[in-house]
RNA sequence: GGUGGGUUCGUAUAACGGCUAGUACUCAAGAUUUUCAUUCUUGCAAUAGGAGUUCGAUUCUCCUACCCACUACCA
């Protein structure tokens, strides 16, 4: 949901401002390779309607050669490769970077004897003179390392105590000293590839891009991609750090394991990781992607004005950063299913009527398309999903096999079922049989009462008079019989 | 621990120094209805606390509290 709306804000925002959408793919560790997200991702935003201008070939797939609709191609990091070493050391000549020799346990060791001493250790101007790297060893040691070690990377040299003056377009503006920042690691000669912070500014800077919209979680590291575009002479790009998405109840970041614990998606579309754990999915649960996306929309941002519902072009015209809010957005699972309820009631008894077919046929029901068309227009309002239509109205595709108790308790006396069967008989029609119970001063309430108990085996469900239309009266007098036969006075 | 960010009804938010702090969801009550649901009406409910600036502070400043994020050869 949260990488839904962060790229939902980034559409909206390329969209309004006359500029491109475009899809990349950050996949730079290899070792959280994970089978299938990709194309996860991509049918996420299609299935949203949010579809990128630039990043996707003609079949729907990340786009690996260049053309004139994707000139920036490849679109995934790891394909990407070759391009970054060059820049790294572009940053090492500058003598913005280094190269590092610490093993991954020597690092770890400094750690923990820093704990030790109540001390956190931080890769900087204040350790990196005495740890294993190319500003401490001699150029010979650095050179014969590098040929003999596959194991070193490229740091980035945080200067020792300096102000960075930055600029956050949700977040106004935002000064931090580098001495609270560490050495990040740009580059890994383990896979030949970069980490998120180069490969996400070297990449941002050939793809020409204008704005980084991006989660909050991300503002730590602005200082360190201020510099770098300093470092490399690049203009840098705006930056607005939007929001998080909180869980609904508690605190914290909304994520996977809450949907599973509190029963609402968190995923899209539903998700088998590759361990076999499956997440439920807005697509699957029975969500309208427009009503998903109108719901995303509303998380963080506001137009402004008291209109809640918005189709995606309307949002389009509508957004804007400067009404983007500054704190954490906790999901309310119940909000959610009111949108849907609303857009449902949008779609047309066509589109449900279609929507419902495959549901009554999973019932081993098969009805006449015209007969469900009418039987949508008559429930659609009482439903928040298509799937709530078989509990509204499956009586008027079945008779009922059983009957509520405690309702037959209530409503099946001789007496209910002596006048509910004499004006069933006696008359042709629901407005007749009204009249007729109306005519004879019977209480309305326990004869219609008893009628429903019979047609559908409970007592509350749609009018009688409508459920009569849909069945006929032949169905309706066999389903009372019926009943005279099951049900114990 | 350090650094940064945040804080208006339960939730999402409005009010960018000036009305009785508005709206939506949820919840409750009433009306309507043959029941249920819908619909309509009404109601409950908030500026975290404390200083300061000001004629006037939800709004600006500072302090405190609480919450969140980051603090990886992850993104």
């Amino acid at each position: 949901m949260g990488g839904v709306r962060t790229a939902l804000y980034n559409y909206l925002f390329a969209k309004k401002m006359g500029g491109d959408f475009i899809l990349r793919i950050e996949d730079t560790d290899s070792h959280r390779f994970v089978p299938g997200a990709e194309e996860y991702i991509i049918e996420s935003l299609r299935w949203c309607g949010i579809l990128p201008d630039e990043g996707l070939d003609a079949s729907g797939k990340l786009a690996e050669t260049a053309d004139a609709r994707n000139p920036h191609a490849p679109y995934r990091q790891s394909q990407r490769r070759g391009i970054y070493r060059k820049y790294a050391e572009q940053l090492v000549e500058g003598g913005y970077a280094y190269y590092a020799f610490d093993t991954a346990e020597e690092l770890e060791k400094e750690r923990s004897t820093a704990e030790a001493s109540g001390q956190t250790f931080i890769y900087n101007a204040a350790t990196r003179g005495s740890l294993r790297n190319s500003l401490t060893l001699s150029s010979e040691e650095v050179n014969s390392l590098l040929q003999e070690r596959t194991d070193w990377t490229i740091r980035f040299r945080m200067p020792a105590d300096e102000l960075v003056a930055m600029d956050d377009i949700i977040r106004g503006h935002i000064d931090v000293n580098t001495s609270t920042l560490d050495d990040k690691v740009l580059w890994k000669r383990a896979d030949e590839l970069p980490t998120y912070h180069l490969a996400n500014i070297v990449d941002d800077h050939l793809m020409e891009i204008s704005h980084v919209i991006r989660g909050e979680e991300w503002l730590p590291s602005l200082p360190l991609h201020y510099l770098l575009y300093a470092a490399f002479g690049w203009e840098r790009p705006e930056f607005a750090h939007l929001p998080l998405l909180l869980k609904p109840v508690g605190n914290g970041k909304l994520s996977k394991r809450d949907g599973d614990k509190m029963g609402f998606p968190v995923f899209p579309l539903q998700w088998t990781a590759p361990d076999g754990q499956v997440s439920r999915g807005y697509r699957e649960d029975g969500y309208f992607p427009d009503a998903f996306v109108n719901l995303l929309a509303m998380l963080g941002w506001n137009p402004g004005t008291e209109q809640e519902i918005f189709s995606l072009q309307e949002l389009v015209e509508a957004f804007s950063l400067e009404k983007v809010g500054k704190s954490g957005a906790k999901f309310n699972p119940e909000k959610a299913k009111w949108f849907n309820k609303e857009y449902l009631r949008m779609r047309s008894d066509e589109e449900l009527a279609d929507a419902f077919m495959p549901i009554l046929k999973e019932h081993g029901i098969s009805a006449d398309e015209s007969y469900v068309r009418e039987v949508v227009t008559l429930i659609k309002e009482r439903a928040n999903f298509v799937r709530d239509f078989w509990d509204i109205a499956w009586y008027l595709f079945k008779a009922p096999e059983e009957y509520v108790e405690k309702d037959a308790a209530k409503f099946w006396k001789a007496e209910n079922v002596a006048m509910a069967g004499e004006a069933l008989e006696k008359t042709d029609s629901a407005i007749a049989m009204e009249e007729y119970i109306r005519s004879m001063e019977w209480p309305m309430g326990k004869v219609m009462n008893c009628i429903r108990l019979a047609l559908t085996g409970s007592s509350n469900g749609l009018g009688i008079a409508d459920i009569m239309r849909f069945i006929g009266r032949e169905e309706a007098l066999a389903r009372f019989h019926r009943a005279e036969e099951r049900l114990i006075i």
